[in-house]
RNA sequence: GCCCCGGUAGCUCAGUCCGGCAGAGCGGCGGGCUGCAGACCCGUAGGUCCCGGGUUCAAAUCCCGGCCGGGGCUCCA
């Protein structure tokens, strides 16, 4: 399986350090508001990452961290709660996080191995930066803030392709008083009146955010681990800090093996900010769409490329959902036409291994989606039409091929229906194909169109009848 | 200014790494199957592969130079 890797700047053979295992650490939110479509992509992408390396037979140890203590959340307290944000600024994070899974939920993202948050591993940082303290490799400011420095590094600026010198003469590095140099970064921030603090040897304050995540993947995923990934514009500075900490700590050259970004969403061909006010959040897209449909349109576009976001978009992946659940229910229901014997061959495997084809080459979802869809329209025109013609194994590894491939994907997770309603259905439908042998045609249009009403959909084959249902967030 | 990514059908995208007849789905249009219906079937239109040069028997693909768009360089998925 090739992947690629933003640290070599190519497509590599993937291969974990222990053969069968595959740990890896995805940069998390900063749980300050709604979490939006571009936080989504990143989750589902890596969710279905490790849905697929579960397929191949590996354990899959993905580690997801939560930045719940940050400016952005102290400031978002601060508006909300003003003198009283001392106290209750925790609801914010807590509010976000508890959002965020339910999301998960709703994007049929698998729980990760481990959800770790700042404010419960604050020891350890503060133990990381007095080691780097004593290492040489940080510096404490005259108001107690601690510096990583990056001069200290050896080739500081080639994991993101940045130049120091170009840096600095950006000009745009804010030069903070207390810094050697302006892209040095903070390990411990300082304390300022009214902000949430913990101790540490050099004054009250907080750790600083790209220390964070090296301290929790290291923790959970030991060192080195395999892959680590986030949104692409986490390339700079946040992962080249990570990577020149662990440098100065561990003194490896790199404390994970493949670096996996994940590109842009842009909305009529912007990227989505707050400021342009083209932000659209999970919920607003889940109140409207299933999640399985948000996961296809996601799969319709390469994870490194860039994006471009729609409604209509959402719209076709429906649409297609929509499909793959038909394809689903009738084949499973068709199994018990199917024949003794294989009096016709099927074309299967052809689209089962283009799909898995498409996966091996760097996650081309795309061609995958396709692939997957094309199976889906091949079982429903040619399958469902000669199932006497097929043997009973046949049509059953059939239907498997199919779910383990939309199962990749995430995007057929609502198969389970309601014995009852299965069962009701299934006489009702039974009940309309004596009618029609009788030519009852008005009440066996009557049930149909009854059915319809309740989201179950006819499709008569000759004298057969195969249903889909119609989901809804639920049953 | 420096760095990265993208530009292929109305839309979303494969194809570019590894040169070999320009593709898929959706959407459009036309027809069909069907007792009727179908999210079913068949057919069909639709292209300056961003532009210009170069290499080559052959370029969407490789090289050079541009243009346009997005992003990073500062918190950002």
């Amino acid at each position: 399986m090739l992947i690629y890797n933003t640290a070599t700047r190519q497509k590599e053979e993937f291969v974990t350090y222990t053969p069968g295992l595959a740990r890896g650490y995805v940069c998390g939110i900063t749980p300050y508001d709604h979490v939006h479509v571009g936080h989504g992509r990143v989750y589902v992408f890596f969710d279905v990452f490790r849905r697929y390396l579960e397929a191949k037979g590996y354990e899959v140890r993905l580690v997801i961290n939560f930045t719940d203590i940050d400016d952005k959340i102290i400031n978002r307290a601060k508006e909300e709660f003003g003198h009283e944000a001392y106290r209750r600024w925790r609801e914010v994070p807590e509010r976000y996080i508890a959002e965020f899974f339910e999301l998960n939920k709703r994007l049929f993202i698998k729980p990760a191995y481990a959800y770790p948050r700042v404010t419960e591993n604050v020891e350890e940082m503060v133990a990381w930066t007095s080691a780097l303290v004593e290492k040489g490799f940080a510096y404490v400011a005259p108001d107690g803030s601690v510096y990583f420095e990056v001069g200290k590094v050896p080739r500081y600026g080639e994991f993101s392709g940045q130049k120091i010198e170009e840096l600095v003469a950006g000009a745009r590095v804010e030069p903070e008083p207390g810094k050697k140099n302006p892209l040095d970064f903070a390990l411990w921030k300082s304390w300022s009146p009214g902000e949430p603090w913990w101790n540490s040897p050099w004054c009250p304050g907080r750790p600083g955010w790209h220390l964070e995540c090296v301290v929790m993947s290291t923790k959970h995923l030991g060192i080195p681990f395999d892959f680590h990934g986030g949104g692409a514009d986490l390339i700079f500075p946040h992962h080249e800090n990570e990577i020149a900490i662990a440098k100065a700590y561990f003194g490896v050259d790199n404390f994970a093996r493949y670096w996996i970004h994940v590109g842009y969403l842009t909305v009529r061909g912007e990227k989505m900010s707050k400021s342009l006010g083209n932000v659209i959040t999970l919920n607003e897209v889940l109140s409207k769409y299933s999640g399985e449909a948000l996961r296809l349109a996601y799969a319709m576009g390469h994870y490194r490329k860039p994006m471009e976001f729609s409604f209509e978009l959402l719209d076709q992946a429906e649409d297609m959902v929509k499909t793959l659940y038909t394809a689903y229910d009738e084949l499973s229901q068709a199994v018990a036409d199917a024949g003794e014997e294989d009096r016709e061959r099927l074309e299967v495997d052809k689209y089962a291994e283009a799909f898995y084809a498409a996966l091996e080459d760097d996650f081309t979802t795309p061609e995958a989606a396709q692939q997957l869809y094309g199976l889906a329209r091949y079982i429903i025109s040619t399958v469902l039409h000669k199932v006497d013609k097929i043997s009973r194994e046949t049509a059953l590894a059939t239907l498997r091929r199919y779910t383990e491939m939309a199962d990749v994907l995430g995007v057929l997770e609502r198969r389970q229906v309601p014995k009852e309603l299965e069962e009701a259905v299934k006489s009702l439908v039974e009940a309309r194909a004596r009618l029609r042998q009788e030519k009852q045609y008005a009440l066996a249009d009557y049930i149909r169109q009854r059915l319809a009403q309740i989201g179950v959909e006819l499709h008569d084959f000759g004298p057969r009848t195969y249903y889909t249902y119609r989901r809804r967030q639920s049953f």
